[in-house]
DNA sequence: CAGACCGCCTAACACGTTTTAATAGAGACC
DNA sequence: GGTCTCTATTAAAACGTGTTAGGCGGTCTG
């Protein structure tokens, strides 16, 4: 019904197809009164491009796929905040999947990309197996990995340094004195969970500490508030509470400070409570948490400008990966200024742009 | 060079490349040994239906897509994961639009969706002219507005009553004893602020008391956490703080709230503040938060299902027009029990789906 | 046993766009 | 006036899939 092609533009403006064609993709090549009657004429019948058609012909799409592991957590709405600006700006559309951390929905979501032929693929892999990815690449759809290393030279990364973030939180809880500390954790089969702990080890052994008996991991079912929650009425009801505990998200860590608050357990008194993430509610919690700094929006962004970069060009592409070094933040949660110093935070809670990140912070590897 | 179609499945499986077709598409037509046999030669080959050939051929896509006014706000990514789960499950791919608010982003959305023929929007309007929109039905796009009503018969809408969740607000601040209220509202075009706002007038009057003197409206330019902190700060500024605050969504009232306490303005024994959406931070802020409760992740899931219902058969589809409604959440920052009384929330601070609202809170119309 | 019917499959076209090679037309130069 | 160059346009052939009309055996029915 209502649909209507480049043809019955065309006609209208007394044309060949091909010449509609062009002036919507190369404007230079058509006469400039050619070009304004049909312009005229998309004008007068509404004429949209049918951009399978474009899709099919061309043998790629203007879409780039971004698959994230919790839609839910703001660290990744800011993430898919920047690539979006980035891709748009670009003339490219972002198609959005969840994959709530599972493999098959992340699989599904690389089905539904590959199924629609978009340009490239932003991804944060619920694994380490990257079997699927090369197996998109093979079908000339680039990919770069966003908030996960490639340990290759042949494929782009956007990442932060998860041993130096948990490093620095251990560190500082060491300052604080505190001698037995726990670490919530997400599935075991997530990297940033399994980095975050090893660099709390370093921490540990740099202060000459043994992890054996200062350092106790629990496993979380998921990286949510709920789970944070439940873990800490676990560890209530254990009767073993440490004297810090040290998680590897906001979203648990938001969820083990509600735990501990409704059972009268002090923060930072009893127990002092650590972050990762900062994201922007996390300095708005009931008990302000000090968590680890990522730059998340400019994760977003760099890693859509290298995935489109390398759509651009595959041949002159130079793979990249990029490493930014994380920032700790100290707030009431482990005994940092309480929420009436008006220094505790410039960036203002919100959901805008971080501000761009000092060059220090930033390292690029290869 | 990589891509591998039709055709040569067809030639692996030693049948017409309609057959296979038919395979992927109405597998029953099919006899069962040759159905296999295209099904081996397709994993042997790792084929991939091509999206666009199929859309370009059988005129619309398997997917929908969905513009929402912040993906940075908890609201929208509940209502997202909502639609996403259940268009998943039919098969659908959602193409995900921010709009931020601006019309010239959301035209921009529904451009890229009306390019990629899509099956059908989803869209929370960010103002009332649904003109663009009734360009997409006559393209054959079903559209459902979602938390936006749709006051024509011809459309479907699922919506929460904002007029009611104002006067719940302001009923509760009247309660409470308060006789100056500030109603913090985003910019004027959304209708979401502007039946708020008309609900807490009818609260006002519903008690005998004259809405010119006892509210005062303050226009944020944006509805985040940094635009209510900024309000806030104008507001001790200026001196004139009112007995209570009222704002038109959770980011907002976060962001109040950190800037008060910033101040050393104490809530609620200085300022009772109230906010609406009840994200899932709201429990869990410095001082937890008094809120409107709406059932968000229900919201997108109706959505998606009408939407897909009216794809499905447009002729036998009735269009409705559904109303929820919300539901008071009095926490500490309006003088509730605070965070140690186990009671105040049944639902974990988290992202997962919120549990089935009553049905005493669904009211159908039409 | 003829004819109708059925299940399964194929051949061929259509979908709307992009692109390439070819064509027409207008000057410009000798 | 003829040829050459350059520009503006066109015709036609793809791209990979879905669908429709029909063909080919074989079986059932009267």
């Amino acid at each position: 019904m209502g649909t209507v092609s480049i043809k019955e533009v065309a006609r209208l403006a007394r044309v060949s197809p091909g010449t509609v064609s062009n002036v919507l993709n190369r404007p230079e090549r058509v006469a400039p009164t050619t070009r304004e009657r049909v312009r005229q004429a998309i004008r007068e019948l509404g004429f949209v491009r049918h951009g399978s058609a474009s899709t099919l012909r061309a043998g790629h799409s203007r879409t780039i796929g971004l698959s994230v592991m919790d839609i839910g957590n703001p660290f990744f709405t800011d993430v898919a905040a920047g690539a979006e600006d980035v891709a748009s700006d670009l003339g490219y559309a972002v198609i959005l999947g969840n994959s709530a951390g599972t493999r098959s929905k992340e699989e599904r979501n690389l089905l539904v990309f590959a199924e629609q032929r978009v340009r490239g693929v932003l991804i944060t892999p619920s694994d380490e197996a990257l079997g699927p990815l090369d197996g998109l690449r093979e079908r000339g759809i680039s990919v770069v990995l966003v908030d996960h290393p490639a340990h290759r030279p042949d494929l782009c990364s956007v990442t932060v340094d998860d041993v130096a973030g948990g490093r620095l939180a251990v560190a500082h809880l060491l300052d604080l004195g505190v001698r037995r500390i726990g670490y919530l954790t997400g599935p075991r089969t997530i990297r940033q969970c399994l980095d975050r702990g090893r660099g709390a080890g370093q921490a540990l052994a740099a202060a000459g500490l043994d992890p054996e008996t200062v350092l106790e991991t629990m496993e979380a079912p998921a990286m949510t508030a709920r789970a944070g929650q439940e873990a800490a009425e676990r560890l209530i009801a254990s009767g073993r509470l440490p004297e810090a505990i040290f998680c590897a998200n906001d979203l648990l860590a938001l969820g083990v400070l509600r735990g501990l608050l409704q059972a009268g357990v002090g923060v930072p008194g009893d127990v002092a409570l650590m972050g990762y993430d900062d994201i922007d509610f996390a300095a708005a919690s009931a008990v302000s948490l000090s968590s680890v700094r990522q730059p998340t929006y400019r994760l977003g962004q760099i890693a859509a400008e290298l995935l489109l970069e390398e759509c651009g060009d595959p041949g002159a592409h130079a793979h990249r990966q990029i490493v930014f070094q994380p920032e700790l933040v100290v707030r009431e949660s482990t005994g940092g200024p309480g929420r009436t110093a008006a220094t505790t935070r410039r960036r203002a809670l919100t959901c805008s742009p971080a501000p761009k990140p000092r060059d220090s912070t930033l390292k690029e590897i290869r």
